[in-house]
DNA sequence: CTTTTGAGCGTACATCTGTAAGCTAATTTA
DNA sequence: TAAATTAGCTTACAGATGTACGCTCAAAAG
């Protein structure tokens, strides 16, 4: 990559990362301006248009990247899983630790995805939508369940997690313990039930 | 209630009701802004303060305003299911049903639980709760439940129904009935779930 | 070495915002 | 009836925003 090319790409990482760390619960992306993300960069508000097309585009890319940040997390997460013990602990502490050490990175997601851009809040069930696929092959293959039950299943654990997560964003670290717990509870509930109905299927 | 005073409320009416009907999809309540607010209700921009101190006042306002009508609909839909039929079918269908008719009421709490203002989430979290007690008090007493298990058993179902709320405000009718059975599905998913830790603390 | 490219800059402008100040006129109070 | 109150208005201002335009000057291409 040429002197030019890698100066370009330093730049657009400090947009990038400008606008992440200008992220917190008090504002969200929808409420950041061009200039201040260009201020936060030092670079000049008319520069911006060489690496986007506008804040759209910006944040469209921070869901992707975020998203596939978290997915990574998850994902060591569950290797440490298979070395023993209870999946379900286990994937809901990494995910906590995501949440303590990537707050911003979980707060685009969860706040675009219930917000005012078509094109945001699908980036964001995309997202999401892996997690899902992901639990539902899981699940389907682990335990036998229904393709029908798994979907249902991996979908109410995830919404669950993400929710949780929202919540936890304002807490403190005593609470989310107990926050953590009850969510693990909920997640057994809702693994029991599916079984439950699943024998119920295999009955007829 | 004197002329003027009489006349005072209609204005206040007229805020409320033109901030809720310029919600949609593409807008937020945070995106509003008191000139737009007052244009839609045809007074000065200035004459908004007489009625509110600002639009923060003017959110919270619509905040309680849903909260009490979304719970005001739904216990109507108890009502019906108390003739007899599945609680959770009859309450899906309602709930669904309220999110036809107000969609705008359901968006701002939708919206404004993951959003910027720490009053505004405060606000929101404070009308689930009353859904989340409400409900685990009626499954207490009716399941038996240990206070523990009833309030986790309360708040899975309620976050599963206000995340399939959220999914559903993007769907039309068609997909919305395939997204009502799956969510029926999952909410009985915890309640059997519920039904068996229950009976795993009793066994001790 | 010469030419082309393009990242970043400064200036400029039209538009929108919240809200301060002070007036008007109708209702309410005394 | 006279005085006080107040909902709503007009005017005004300072600040912020997105972005068009044209320049510079170092890197890349030839």
């Amino acid at each position: 990559m040429g002197i030019r090319a890698q100066q370009k790409e330093k730049t657009r990482r400090a947009l990038v990362d400008a606008a992440f760390n200008q992220l917190s619960a008090e504002r969200s992306f929808s409420s950041l301006s061009l200039r201040e993300v260009a201020r936060e960069a030092n670079i000049a508000p008319t520069s911006f248009y060489r690496h986007f097309k506008d804040m759209n585009e910006l944040g469209l890319t921070m869901v992707d990247e975020g998203g596939l940040t978290l997915r990574q997390m998850m994902r060591k997460g569950r290797q440490r899983a298979e070395a023993g013990g209870s999946v379900i602990r286990i994937s809901v502490d990494t995910f906590m630790e995501v949440l303590d050490s990537n707050p911003n990175v979980f707060r685009i997601l969860l706040h675009e995805r219930s917000g005012t851009s078509a094109a945001f809040r699908a980036a964001v069930a995309r997202e999401i939508e892996h997690f899902i696929s992901e639990l539902a092959h899981y699940t389907e293959a682990k335990a036998g369940r229904t393709p029908l039950l798994a979907r249902a299943q991996a979908e109410a654990l995830v919404t669950l997690v993400f929710n949780a997560g929202a919540s936890a964003l304002d807490m403190k670290r005593a609470d989310r313990k107990i926050l953590a717990d009850q969510l693990v509870m909920q997640l057994r509930m809702v693994a029991k039930g599916a079984e439950a109905l699943q024998h119920k299927v295999e009955q007829r």
